[in-house]
DNA sequence: TTAGGGTTAG
């Protein structure tokens, strides 16, 4: 009798385990094939492949089981679809035996070619399939509707049988229509529900909120606690809350608070009802609220962050915001877009260009840069600090550009002024076939203003006025007065301002006020002036350009009767101020400002540019200064505007040759104007000034507004 | 043992 293996029987039958653990040989039935025991642990791989999005090792997996069941088929076939490859779904799909396809198969492979975004596939094998449930014609009007395509939906819900019509398919209807802007039937289909359940309540309270109909949607919350019968989740609350910051309803917001307490979704732990509790405390500009609520949050993620960043971003408490996105990384917590697009407003805020570099820099290294959420508030932040070129660079790398990407080049490069690379972008933004909006028509208008580009403005004018999809706003109209009072068309703006269809506001009449100020036109402006102070009694900025342009006509009296009249209603001019910002520090300059640490240095260096520019020329134009006063007197007011200390401190603070922006609350006037011109060429550097209207770029003597701001 | 419905920051 040969000799059997010593592995082979002793194990099996021993029950006792050996002492001697290197002794021991592996139980015999692990050795032996079991067809059940196998298949179960393939199926168990299998579904953890899928679990952990390990497509390719699934179908390995899933073709080492022999004759997978019908749900496994499904479970792949629905992986492939969330991965986008409908052929895959569809082939797997074809392979099960027609007897062992189920309902659920043939509706996750509708549900396939809908994710696939195949509506043809989708409808076909809807009429193949041997039976449809509720689950069937659900899935296809949720389809439809996902895609806008109401009517669509609306013939599938007509068609579907009376009987399979449950509650999940009166929400995808309320809900959709919401999603489509059809607010009206979903309220109406709402109210024909024959049940409603936490879902019906929560998407007509979602929906209204989405579509600017926030107060009702509050209303509804309130029936719903008060007499629905049906209980609330975190979700509604949620969509409450959101509603209450839409429209910083902070009585509202408090009770939905107490409610989250009642309810036990508070205490820190529910994220979603965390961020919006900082976001509804944060639009009811309650920020030690909302820093409260968030430091009560056990688990921070990511959201919760942001919307405390925005928050503060919200309430102009930039300093404070940047501050929590610096936090956020200290914590380990990865910024998303959103968080960059927060952090990159707050820079804009601040106009600190070093931070928004900063914070451009980790965008780059986490490879963010090119989204079209990080991209677009680049290209905003750049325009916004001064920096066309760089945000035209950073416009160019967006991937996937939207309207918002194309308006904010345009309106970046119209704020300097840049009016043929304005309409160029806006050529390339037709071709590429994006969709203009208001916002747009608004960019293109203000660059053809900054340009003097009158004809150019009356066709885009024209073909926006064709334009079906959008209604021209009173904003429109008043980019057109101003384009056509700066270009010397002083009584068609006026004409057009008193014939356009909607009523024009004080802004109107104020841009053609700006208009007869600029071209000297006291008619048009005394009229324009008398249509502003009824709307407005107390404009100052209307009052100054009254009181400026009689001061150019040298009309002293009216001058003084203005003034009077400004005393008398208690109007105060706003004074001129310039900033510069330096390594995150902003340097305030009033006229003639003689409180700054540097003071004798700035004075010093400004007596030494006078003297240079009256070599170079340079006379100052006393129409600016519009005051009745000696000659002497009024040089010395235009030598210590506030532009020229700010500049003149960046001059002393920066690296010989470097670009110096500055910004001014008001608009820079003509005589400083002309003197930081030749400044610019005195002291070889490129001097960036951002004033009320736009940005000039000073060089070599002269400006790109081209004098014509 | 697989299929459908509502939510947060920008």
């Amino acid at each position: 009798m040969p000799k059997k293996p010593h592995f082979s029987i002793q194990p099996i039958f021993t029950t006792t385990q050996p002492t001697n653990s290197k002794c021991r040989t592996p139980p015999f039935t692990t050795l032996l094939q079991n067809p059940k025991a196998s298949s179960t642990s393939l199926n168990s791989t299998f579904l953890n492949h899928l679990k952990n999005q390990r497509l390719d090792s699934a179908r390995a997996v899933f073709n080492k089981i022999p004759s997978p069941h019908v749900s496994l088929c499904t479970r792949m076939l629905l992986a492939y679809a969330h991965n986008h490859n409908l052929p895959q779904a569809i082939n797997l799909f074809n392979q099960i035996p027609s007897n062992t396809k189920d309902i659920i198969s043939w509706n996750s492979i509708i549900r396939a070619s809908i994710l696939c975004g195949d509506f043809i596939t989708a409808v076909k094998l809807f009429d193949e399939m041997p039976h449809r449930n509720s689950i069937s014609w659900t899935t296809m009007i949720h389809g439809f509707l996902s895609l806008g395509r109401v009517v669509d939906a609306e013939t599938f819900f007509r068609a579907m049988p009376s009987a399979d019509k449950d509650v999940a398919t009166w929400n995808v209807m309320v809900n959709g229509y919401c999603n489509n802007g059809r607010v009206n039937d979903a309220l109406r289909l709402f109210s024909q529900m024959p049940c409603r359940d936490v879902i019906s309540w929560t998407s007509i309270i979602a929906g209204l909120d989405r579509n600017g109909k926030s107060s009702q949607a509050l209303v509804f919350l309130k029936d719903m606690v008060s007499c629905s019968g049906v209980d609330i989740s975190s979700t509604t609350l949620v969509c409450g809350l959101s509603a209450a910051a839409k429209i910083s309803d902070f009585n509202a917001g408090i009770q939905i608070h107490c409610r989250t307490f009642k309810f036990g979704y508070c205490c820190g732990f529910d994220q979603f009802v965390s961020a919006s509790l900082v976001t509804f405390y944060a639009s009811c500009k309650r920020m030690d609220d909302a820093f409260k609520v968030f430091c009560e949050i056990v688990c921070k993620n990511v959201v919760v962050w942001t919307a405390l960043l925005t928050g503060y971003g919200l309430n102009e408490k930039h300093d404070d915001a940047l501050e929590v996105f610096g936090d956020m990384m200290r914590f380990c917590v990865v910024p998303n877009e959103s968080s960059f697009t927060s952090a990159l407003n707050s820079c804009v805020g601040l106009e600190d260009l070093e931070k928004g570099r900063v914070i451009h820099a980790v965008a780059v290294k986490m490879g963010l840069e090119n989204g079209v959420y990080v991209g677009n508030s680049l290209v905003v932040m750049y325009s916004k600090c001064g920096y066309t070129g760089d945000a035209l660079c950073v416009f160019n790398g967006i991937g996937e550009k939207n309207v918002v990407s194309w308006n904010s080049v345009i309106v970046g490069c119209a704020q300097h002024g840049c009016g043929l690379w304005t309409l160029a972008l806006f050529k390339q933004m037709l071709m590429e076939g994006v969709e203009s909006d208001e916002i747009t028509l608004t960019g293109l208008l203000s660059a053809c203003s900054r340009s003097g580009m009158l004809q150019k403005a009356r066709c885009i004018f024209g073909y926006f006025g064709r334009k079906r999809s959008m209604k021209l706003t009173v904003e429109h109209y008043a980019c057109m007065v101003d384009v056509l009072g700066r270009c010397g068309e002083v009584e068609e703006a006026e004409a057009l301002a008193m014939s356009m269809p909607v009523e024009a506001n004080s802004m109107v009449w104020l841009v053609l006020l700006s208009a007869c100020r600029m071209h000297s036109n006291l008619g048009v402006a005394e009229r324009a002036a008398k249509r502003i102070f009824e709307m407005e009694p107390n404009c100052s900025a209307a009052y100054v350009l009254l009181s400026n342009l009689y001061a150019s006509l040298r009309r002293w009296s009216e001058v003084a009767r203005i003034r009077r009249k400004m005393k008398h209603n208690g109007v105060v001019k706003q004074p001129g101020s310039s900033w510069i910002t330096l390594k995150g520090l902003r340097h305030d300059f009033l006229c003639a400002d003689r409180s700054h640490p540097l003071t004798e240095k700035i004075y010093e260096k400004l007596e030494w540019l006078g003297v240079k520019l009256k070599e170079q020329g340079y006379v100052p134009d006393q129409q600016f200064a519009l005051h009745d006063v000696e000659i002497e007197q009024t040089e010395e007011m235009l030598s210590y505007h506030s532009e020229r200390l700010a500049i003149v401190f960046g001059l002393l603070s920066t690296v010989e040759g470097s670009t110096i922006t500055i910004m001014k609350n008001l608009r820079v006037c003509g005589d400083c104007h002309n003197a930081i011109k030749l400044m610019a060429k005195i002291v070889d550097r490129e001097i960036v000034v951002r004033d009320s209207s736009r940005f000039h770029h000073f060089k070599n003597g002269i400006c790109s507004c081209g004098d014509y701001w």
